[in-house]
DNA sequence: TTCTGACGTTCCTGTAGTGACATGTCGAAA
DNA sequence: TTTCGACATGTCACTACAGGAACGTCAGAA
């Protein structure tokens, strides 16, 4: 049996685009702030590549300039090409699975430093994870306040990240467990 | 190249193949078969990449080629600079905490597409993660098994995945349900 | 009035990542 | 002997991404 197969569909700001102004016209600098703020730990995303992303939208019809405002501002909406795009993207595009992961990574050589050194640093991922966790759950009450009717989505994607940072505490201390167990089990020289 | 021009933030495929030379020398093409195999939902790397960094790597002396073999195969191995560097990665540079995550944008978008659609995905979803899970189960042994001094990290690296497609699958469940309860309290028409 | 700061877009440079193609060596089979 | 497939490295063009400089507009404060 071969290791997962998956293929890598990138492109997801232009969803991303798509998503955010079906909820509404808006333009580049508005859009600008939704990614620092609300869409900062799903899908980073920096100006340039944000007005660069929308002008190919607009030459490919998917969205169009709904009004223009004072100081240069366009505010873009979606057309019916693009809502048909977002909603095939949703439907039909499978989801990456798996993606890079730099602490896998890490932990893949963990074993060239010291044991102490290991322990150390999976206490301070298990830390970190813990203050996010705190944190998504100290926003939780006012998601949930927020009643309007896509309100559902944004409680699933918090109650993600509430999951994800408990797993990544949970595992972060039961590796720190294992390592010293192995260390006892097997005392080895300290390698630096 | 100096080492001093080197940079050495973000980049980690440049860590990766440390590491990996940090278990013994290798040619680009066995390190080609890693990234294919056991490093692809780790940190996938493609031929092209790979080659070029080698060559950075050796001008700027953290590898170095130890051998020499039939068709033009170079073998390199980590020098001690190489060594140095890829400890103070693992110890020094802090790991990135959040990246882009596919899935988790098209939640924040589900509010688009029928619920009824929108929870065929999220079963799809968790039917997914179980299929990882019980791929990940099945290798199990096989990493306990092996026994050599480095595999307790080999193992931690395979209960984060185990840890997560648990999580994952969970989580897909609980927002099925979610949407279900959503959705019966305040039926809404089918939008798609 | 002038200055400041927020708004808003455009452009630039450099690096990272992808897929395809080009080049060549070698062993074994037909 | 020819040919084919695995081995092995190298290069190319293109896209994505990051960071920021440059530039103009407008509202309100000093």
């Amino acid at each position: 049996m071969s290791i997962l197969e998956y293929r890598i569909i990138g492109m997801s700001l232009r969803h991303a685009l798509l998503g955010l102004l079906s909820q509404g016209s808006a333009s580049g600098y508005d859009l600008l702030k939704v990614f620092e703020i609300s869409l900062a730990n799903v899908w980073p995303a920096t100006q340039s590549q944000l007005y660069g992303e929308l002008g190919r939208l607009a030459d490919a019809g998917l969205i169009e300039v709904v009004a223009e405002g004072p100081r240069g501002r366009k505010a873009y909406g979606l057309t019916e090409a693009g809502m048909a795009e977002l909603r095939r993207w949703l439907v039909e595009v499978p989801p990456e699975q798996l993606h890079r992961s730099d602490m896998l990574l890490r932990v893949f050589f963990l074993g060239v430093v010291s044991t102490e050194q290991a322990r150390a640093y999976l206490e301070e991922q298990g830390a970190v994870a813990t203050r996010t966790h705190e944190h998504l759950d100290t926003i939780r009450p006012i998601v949930a306040e927020d009643d309007r009717d896509l309100s559902v989505y944004g409680r699933i994607a918090l109650e993600w990240g509430l999951r994800f940072t408990r797993m990544q505490q949970e595992w972060a201390e039961w590796a720190a467990r294992e390592i010293e167990a192995h260390t006892s089990r097997a005392p080895s020289e300290t390698s630096a």
